[in-house]
DNA sequence: CTTGACCTGTGTGTAACACGCAGGTTGTAC
DNA sequence: GTACAACCTGCGTGTTACACACAGGTCAAG
């Protein structure tokens, strides 16, 4: 039976993310020491790096947590995990490009406040590189924001 | 005197965000009517563009805080803002980097179980899709994840 | 016995909203 | 003049995956 930091160590994970997944229910203590201490199994240990194995591949702790709800009950996730996977490749694909016009947005504004010096803000101006900026993209009526 | 509503449409923010925003003082209600609804001038109407613009380009809401309290002091945020968004530049790299390698992860794994059947799980394993992955990656004792 | 280092569970903070609630307001139909 | 529906109000809570703080418990050294 092991405690919190002994889990920890056993499954290469820092103490209190092994708190807080016991906290949201993704591991259950075995036992329960008579001071209140958790305790724990080596079968946690190995649940531990799946979920971070999971997470790696990019499943939230959610996903995971029905992962192994269905595993628990003898049902195969693994229709459920190829479904996943697809998903968040979609998804990651245009987080990734947003990321990018931004880093192009960002990027470009740098390069045009050089030749800009630093204006003091009036009432009608709170900063005029920010300002300066605006339409360059063409608006929309869809909201693309990051 | 404009209501929540009509300094929405004013600015071109849904009301919500609006109230949002009121509500971590980002921007302050110049009255209030005797039902307690909160009353602007044309003025936050430029405030809160001002604010989706500096958000556009990447400014995270408390730095636009930061900003808008130096311009409201009559000091020059010019400086705060080009450190701040270079700093930003570099963050993002590296964001978009970790996302590019996560979707590489993904793909790959998705191509790789192409060829796998659905297993059922036992005592010793959840899922061995997203087992079978594990240490493709080298181990650096640092932590490198999304 | 006391000191100090370490460990424990739990509460709260994070970013930027989204959603829901109970009640207030407005417009129209009757 | 009132009934009803649609909309709007402020505010509380939920979201993700932890990080940090806190008050107290545990253990070995001196």
């Amino acid at each position: 039976m092991l405690t919190v930091n002994e889990l920890a160590i056993q499954s290469d994970a820092p103490a209190h993310v092994v708190r807080y997944y016991v906290r949201i229910g993704l591991i259950q203590p075995a036992g329960q020491q008579e001071n209140g201490y958790r305790l724990f199994t080596s079968h946690d240990a190995t649940r531990i790096r799946f979920i971070r194995m999971a997470k790696h591949l990019g499943f939230t702790l959610n996903e995971i947590k029905q992962i192994t709800r269905h595993g628990d009950m003898g049902e195969s996730p693994c229709d459920d995990v190829r479904k996943i996977i697809q998903h968040r490749i979609q998804e990651n694909r245009v987080k990734i490009e947003e990321m990018m016009k931004l880093q192009a947005r960002m990027e470009q504004a740098l390069e045009q406040w050089k030749l800009m010096p630093n204006g003091i803000p009036d009432g009608n101006s709170v900063c005029h590189l920010i300002e300066s900026i605006e339409s360059n993209e063409d608006k929309q009526p869809c909201h693309a924001e990051s």
